[in-house]
DNA sequence: TGTACATCAGTGAACGCGCGTTCACTGATGTAC
DNA sequence: TGTACATCAGTGAACGCGCGTTCACTGATGTAC
């Protein structure tokens, strides 16, 4: 009963979340044009006009939902990593080259599987106007305080300590990594294996990460 | 003087080529949401309403410049194929595995040099809307008869001929390549590595290309 | 060689659309006294 | 406990924009005779 406290009334309680909400409710169903400023008033139920006492105008509303993709996918990702729990333990002992390899491998599977299952968002938050998180600028207001970038840098010097990639050919390989399983991803939602079902598409995103993985 | 024809004449004379080179260059210089039928016929000092007499409409004009974009790409990866030939002569002797491995690099380096170069285009033929050549739908207007597809699968069937690849691992490994090398395309256009200069850009589109063949 | 005429390829004005944004406004809220 | 009032968060109408598309039209072209 205390949602009703988002609605029937005036004032909204909580209207900057709601658009939010709502914005990225859009994002997923039609990606990054489908967010559209008066669509999402209308869909709160609210005037076009009141999303600028919480916003400074349409662009503002997308970097919001943008933000919220990419703590969606750092969150997989991390969970990921939990999943797949690497062998340093209290005694310090290094981890293994298999542990290793199964942690990258963990981390690009779920970078494939939140593009899979949210292509609106993945668009939207890698498209041409997106929102890369990169190397040199950490994100402003990242709840969980590291993004998919940084937790691959991390999984990386790991496969390093673990002797499955030799030191220097560590510095950039984030991008090579990356740019394999983006690609892959790009080639499964918008290009020639887009009609893939979802058990051809998982092979082939292992197969990506199985043949990277070796040519690291 | 020739040229003449197509100007300060009621009648055109060849509009609709006209209208799809201008179009051609809208998307050059903006990427697809710059290919809009209102300018592009202002550009050609033409009205709207005559684009609709080569036309059903915008798509249309956009599905051409798609066709032409592909073509460019085709041509310059058969020139970089030219350039590193196989090394089966007419007496039918398999290539070696290097010359096996240069052809795909090359190939792969040929998509990059085109993304790189026209930025514009690539978007267009690679977007969300795009007109990925596939395996099973040849390019019906296609001038060359060959997409960048075909090339690739046939330099593939070359590693193996030239043992780089076990046979087992033949099918579908188009994809895992273009994965690669699209995705490394995207980082440096639109993601992390869009301030890349040049020289850097090779180097990391070097890399990927290396990596990748080390893992097929 | 000249003329009637069908056909083709243009024109310019207008339509409807949905967008982001602005404006003057008003209803609700909470605080000071 | 009640009331005045500043502040905040909404409203609804309107603006300007540029788009794709349609329409009735007209100028140019070339062919039949």
């Amino acid at each position: 009963m205390t949602e009703r406290r988002t609605a029937d009334r005036y004032h909204h309680g909580d209207l900057r979340n709601a658009l939010i909400d709502e914005a990225t409710a859009l994002a997923r169903e039609g990606g990054p044009d489908a967010v559209v400023l008066r669509e999402v008033a209308r869909r709160v139920g609210v005037s076009a006009a009141a999303a600028y006492h919480h916003f400074a105008g349409h662009e503002e509303i997308v970097e919001a939902v943008k933000r919220r993709a990419l703590s969606i996918l750092t969150e997989d990702m991390r969970l990921a990593l939990r999943q797949n729990p690497d062998g340093v333990s209290a005694s310090g002992a290094a981890e293994g080259a298999g542990v290793a390899r199964g942690r990258l491998r963990a981390l690009g599977a779920a970078y494939l599987r939140f593009a899979f299952h949210e292509p609106g968002l993945f668009r939207l938050a890698f498209g041409p106007r997106g929102h890369w998180p990169m190397a040199d600028t950490p994100e402003p207001g990242d709840e969980t305080g590291e993004d998919p970038f940084a937790l691959l840098a991390d999984v990386l010097d790991a496969t390093v300590a673990a002797g499955v990639v030799p030191a220097e050919r560590r510095p950039g390989l984030e991008y090579v990594l990356w740019a394999a399983v983006h690609g892959i991803a790009v080639l499964c939602l918008d290009g020639p294996l887009a009609r893939l079902d979802p058990a051809e598409r998982e092979q082939m995103a292992d197969r990506v990460l199985e043949t990277t993985i070796r040519g690291l």
